[in-house]
DNA sequence: GGGGCTTTGTGACTGCGTGCACGAGCGCCG
DNA sequence: CGGCGCTCGTGCACGCAGTCACAAAGCCCC
């Protein structure tokens, strides 16, 4: 591959472009160009930062006019790898678990859910938004067949290390880890954590605050 | 008030202390004492960092031995306004909301679900975790019966920004968003965000960059 | 064709968060 | 009771992220 203008794109930056590319797709088919204020004002930013963050991704902007909608959208649908599916696998067929196999939203959005495992011989078996529950011991194996890059990791706290290691065997090199505990991933991979406690308790955290 | 040392918090910090806690929670009964170093390790964290969250909330530790588990723990609970329960309500009940509602772990940890809203007649009168969802016209009315102070919004993406606006004007200060959506609040209100679609999207950036 | 208006792209500054390294303090043992 | 080893608390330096402000650049209208 010929490695053109690829800079380094900070962290903080790579998480705002869903939201800027979700603000482009709200826009109608007939707006041709936005301009840096209004991407801020729909993603709830400063103007400064959206030129900033858009900088990164090269110079798509035009002075004096502002950027092209389309151009812009095919722009950081590649940069997000947004240019084919991602198959994924959700480990863990819990309440949780099923309403994301139920949800549709992964699909539409190019994160098909390619397959469902569970350790449970109770659940094995069951069908959750078309798909059947699949035993443990196929891991691996569905990880391979159907070339997934991404598991999902909705199992109990004490569970989620291992399967972490499972999926990371099997050559998954994305984490979405929504278990109620800290796991840990070699270099290499990316792990991000959902935490509804913790969540919860930030906020009582600040609720508390304001109280006293 | 008499204000005390209540010296602020850094941000970074308050979101480590949920993970603090959960770590001391595992640690057995009969363990006494741990050390920053154990507690680095158990968070998945570096120990100075471990130590200097822990000196915002006040000087704890025993130089030469360690933090005392149960007081430390009691100092975080009380920072974390764990000292009491925090009644929450769910407004929308799809596949999310109703599954929050089935899972068990909010009420365990202090947060119990006090009630659940839906704006869909055919949802309404359900039953979900032994809680009958109301209409979304008893929103107000219910916030002020149970002295909610914090809302979790499962809504579709549309509905999210009103139903925001909707629990402020009821009183409510503190908002977990699972919806789609940017949502914004004044000054005074807090606001955290889960977005499952974000999240996918970020991974799937980075496993781009790894592929090329 | 030139001037003015608009909007981008970016350099400079500031503040926060992180990690290192070390002094300070505490307990224990001889 | 003094010295030693262990662990906390924190000052310092560095890097990342956010904001401001402005020059550069394009478009439009007269």
């Amino acid at each position: 591959m010929a490695e053109r203008e690829e800079k380094r794109i900070p962290d903080a930056t790579v998480a705002r472009l869903p939201i800027y590319l979700r603000s482009l797709l709200e826009l109608g088919v007939d707006t041709l160009t936005v301009s840096s204020e209004q991407l801020a004002e729909s993603a709830g930013v400063n103007a400064a930062k959206v030129r900033k963050d858009l900088s990164y991704l090269g110079s798509y902007g035009t002075r004096g006019v502002g950027y092209d909608v389309e151009y812009l959208q095919n722009q950081m649908r590649r940069a997000l790898g947004l240019t084919h599916d991602w198959p994924v696998v959700i480990v863990g067929i819990g309440n949780l678990g099923a309403a994301l196999a139920n949800y549709g939203g992964f699909g539409d959005r190019g994160y098909p859910v390619a397959a469902l495992v569970d350790a449970d011989p109770d659940v094995v078996g069951k069908v959750f938004g078309g798909l059947r529950v699949r035993p443990a011991s196929e891991l691996a194996a569905v990880v391979a067949q159907f070339a997934i890059g991404i598991g999902v990791i909705t199992t109990p706290a004490a569970a989620a290390q291992p399967v972490a290691d499972e999926l990371i065997a099997a050559g998954v090199t994305s984490i979405l880890n929504f278990a109620p505990t800290v796991v840990t991933v070699p270099e290499g991979v990316s792990l991000r954590k959902v935490d509804l406690a913790v969540e919860m308790q930030i906020l009582s955290f600040y609720q508390q605050r304001r109280e006293s």
